[in-house]
DNA sequence: TAAAAATACTCCATAGGTATTTTAT
DNA sequence: ATAAAATACCTATGGAGTATTTTTA
């Protein structure tokens, strides 16, 4: 009685409406002109209105039936695509990519990275957050992202989740500029690890901490920490502010906040990795994103980035 | 191999999307378990790629049935939705009204009609244009419109057409303002029908046209028209910039431009004709359309457009 | 009277049911 | 051991075919 109407009723009444003779719709549905007549009565049965005008001069569609006919179309259409959006998605060509990222790789080469994903993926819709590694770490606990870039070695994520070595860059030192330090062509240690140190908290870039942490121990110097912070943003301003001097990704550069000068010292061997992680087994759309990146890694030359900081020499 | 697919189908996917469990949704869906399993896996071969990932611990949507569900949630809602959309327009409450009207109307109370029947008939779509006699008659011809309001008496148009009268008003006179009989409160026909008229083609409004003519010759005047127009606005500019006097409904009288007055004058017995026409049999929407004037005609009050032409006495 | 829609009936493809087995924890 | 999905097989509804009648311009 009241059993839903099937597609295949709708795509009759579509064929008849558009032709209007039920002999040429019926060849066009691939059947015959009796049965065709029965379901579009049934239709309209079922509707509790006629939805064709017959009369000898041909059929015409009555009011309800022109209502019906844009919405029917469109009907039509939808469930035609449908197939294409399943196949797209299992290809990794459709879908949500919910991606977290910390911020210093948004002034590195993630904007580029993203620019080229969405050219080849545009049905994919990307769904961006800034997040620190602990809160990525829980997100992916949480099934709240597919993938994420963390300031973390790729060997160093849990087991559960795979990681690709993204970005690998040295860490730069930045300096208010009216500092003394700032002047000079040659830093000694002992004069850089007396300085207040202002750096991310531990438990957001374990492998960055630990890192320039070492290399103060390896001089014989214990670091003072003056401030903790968490945005890249805020440890600039930090700096600005001429609260201490900061360990930061050479991309950071880019971030040129009056008030603060980067020395790069590349005898320090400081450097810090930004590794893509993502959970395993990883779905066909992350999957693409992470070859996309692996891919784009190598492809575009590397040096594009500014380079704004000046070199200067380090001594023991 | 390909025969298109079913809404059936797209319900059962729905159904175990939401419950991931193949023996509540076979419930939900009416059936049992087996032939439900059945179509899923005869919808994921179609498709080419699986969409729910089974394992004892449950059932999971793959990324192709993750971006598929809220595709299918909006067809399978939408294709709900179809009857409704046809039940209304067969009782003249969705679908599309094409109507057209004479610039005089637009004036008066159709705005507040096309208000009213709004309210209550939110999903009909209304198309306006406005259009004289002539090319309403030709619109109805070509079905290029569904009913209009023109400027002529109901007993004048096309017997194919239905007919109502939705106004009768007096004409006035609309004078220039600097003109001498501005001044005087008492006119004379002679002295009124000496001036020169500004009036509509005779095709466009012929019983307006002919109303006027008559009360010419009744007064054993001849009119000497300076100027015919088809807007009502032109008339007005016209009259304006000094070209003559014209005759206009009264609910013209709201337009007020600077250098016309007008004058009420009863005693000329003139008066003017606007039927609301359409083509019968009246499909639902127009018929509910000429009910709801009918009943707005007597309903609110008349008298709300406010009288802004001066009653003078006219003495043959 | 002729073209097209409606009716009458026949058939079979397939959606769905029942019984049972397999699977994974 | 058990809950749930998969498989095997059966049934019957209803969608589509052929033949024919009705309708109306």
């Amino acid at each position: 009685m009241n059993a839903p109407i099937e597609l295949r009723a709708w795509r009759q009444f579509l064929h008849l409406a558009e032709d209007l003779h039920f002999g040429r719709a019926a060849a066009r549905l691939h059947m015959t002109q009796p049965p065709l007549t029965l379901a579009i009565q049934a239709l309209e049965r079922r509707l509790g209105t006629p939805l064709f005008e017959r009369s000898r001069r041909g059929v015409a569609l009555t009011p309800a039936g022109a209502a019906l006919l844009p919405a029917v179309q469109r009907l039509v259409h939808d469930a035609e695509g449908l197939p294409r959006i399943a196949q797209a998605a299992a290809a990794g060509q459709a879908g949500r990519l919910r991606l977290a990222f910390v911020s210093s790789i948004a002034y590195g080469p993630l904007p580029e990275w993203l620019r080229g994903f969405r050219l080849t993926h545009a049905d994919v819709a990307l769904q961006l957050r800034e997040a620190t590694l602990d809160v990525q770490l829980a997100a992916f606990d949480s099934d709240d992202i597919d993938a994420g870039f963390v300031l973390h070695a790729p060997g160093a994520v849990p087991p559960a989740l795979g990681a690709w070595l993204a970005l690998r860059e040295p860490l730069v030192l930045a300096l208010p500029q009216a500092h003394p330090l700032a002047t000079k062509r040659v830093l000694r240690w002992p004069d850089v690890a007396a300085e207040p140190l202002v750096i991310f908290p531990r438990e957001i870039a374990p492998s960055l901490f630990d890192a320039v942490l070492a290399a103060y121990r390896a001089s014989g110097a214990t670091p003072r920490i003056a401030q903790e912070a968490i945005q890249m943003q805020t440890i600039v301003n930090l700096v600005s502010a001429g609260m201490g001097v900061a360990w930061v990704p050479e991309t950071v550069t880019q971030l040129q906040r009056p008030g603060v000068v980067y020395r790069a010292l590349p005898a320090a061997g400081l450097a810090c990795e930004t590794s893509l992680v993502w959970r395993e087994p990883a779905v066909p759309v992350v999957q693409r994103f992470v070859d996309h990146v692996r891919r784009a890694q190598r492809g575009p030359a590397r040096g594009h980035v500014a380079r704004t900081a000046r070199t200067a020499q380090l001594r023991p």
